[in-house]
DNA sequence: CACAAACTTGCACAGTGTGCAATGTTTACT
DNA sequence: AGTAAACATTGCACACTGTGCAAGTTTGTG
């Protein structure tokens, strides 16, 4: 990997890094772009340049699926639920993610709402991108069912994590068997 | 109804008149409050007197679910989901929707992500309230289903609307149909 | 009528986010 | 190694957002 890119990612991480503190410090609508950009050793305008505002520097980046797990998604035969539920958890395994950090980043997104807006956002994001893939395995037909049920299964998947997150004793990959679950239990209640 | 209640709404509506003509004329983009504010003939303090931002402005009050119509839906021993569909699309009648002006309305919205935002949070706002009814229905141990099965079910409301909005003759109590069609679809999918 | 509550407005101000141009740093290529 | 192109950082100026406050106006009530 290049110097640039490496770089590149290791300031987007400081400023996160940063932003998190900071907010955790001085609560976060008393924090300015100002306040992280000084914590995190750049200029303001530097800032702008990697998060369009302090809500993004907080959240990171969004969960995306790419193309080549995409593959074996719509040509599988098996079960729906389960194909589902591996597939979302497998993106979480990529890039692993700090439990302790993970629940700062809870606490502070729990107590502002302008954070929960961008982090439904990131989630519909993923939703989108599930949809696409679902439309191809379920057929066009059915693109309107693909993106509910692509909603459905990402607001599982925040849930499940959010429980992972409380347990300390849980592993990353209990992630997908509870996405399952939760997904066969939705499926019963319609019934 | 107080003199002053009436102003108040009538207000309210002024000004999102006034957005909705202006993000047509100018583009969302282009438009500032005080453009808005010269257009509904007050001062731009006003304006956010009424709005927090000119997002709000362009789409009103969320759609909300009140604690009279809770009354059956918790006791109703009905099909879940025409129950579901059937409290969602009595939002709908109470407060009826001009097919143009919503036209308009996702025209703008359409070309514009901040406001997409604010639709989705709307959504869920709602998905919140009707969370609510479902969790009191199946039972405090199933939260976290009545949480999925709400945001699924809240998003059938809104493909409904669409498909609603597109079609010159479908009438407005076609939608909670919809809606009911669209939950047995996914769940026929998951099975 | 008189008074309180609610509404409107102007003003000042802190903060957000972007375009631009200057300056430095990294990469690719010879 | 040398060079040019690509990219990154920064300061500065600027338009816009959103809020607190205080002064003035309108409306509801006794």
């Amino acid at each position: 990997m290049n110097l640039r890119e490496r770089r590149r990612r290791q300031t987007a991480r400081d400023i996160q890094t940063a932003a998190v503190t900071v907010a955790l410090r001085k609560g976060f609508d008393q924090m300015t772009t100002e306040a992280i950009a000084h914590e995190a050793g750049i200029s303001t305008r530097t800032f702008f340049n990697y998060y369009n505002n302090k809500q993004a520097a907080i959240l990171g980046a969004a969960v995306r699926i790419d193309v080549e797990a995409a593959g074996w998604f719509t040509c599988s035969d098996g079960a729906l639920i389960d194909d589902i539920a591996k597939l979302l958890g497998q993106r979480l395994q990529d890039d692993p993610l700090e439990r302790a950090v993970l629940r700062k980043i809870m606490a502070v997104v729990d107590a502002n709402p302008s954070l929960q807006d961008l982090f439904r956002k990131k989630v519909h994001e993923t939703s989108l991108s599930l949809a696409t893939l679902l439309e191809v395995r379920l057929g066009g037909e059915r693109a309107i069912e693909s993106r509910l049920l692509a909603e459905l299964a990402t607001h599982a998947l925040t849930e499940a994590v959010v429980i992972w997150a409380a347990d300390e004793d849980s592993a990353l990959d209990e992630i997908s068997v509870l996405v399952a679950a939760k997904l066969r239990s939705v499926r019963e209640i319609l019934s």
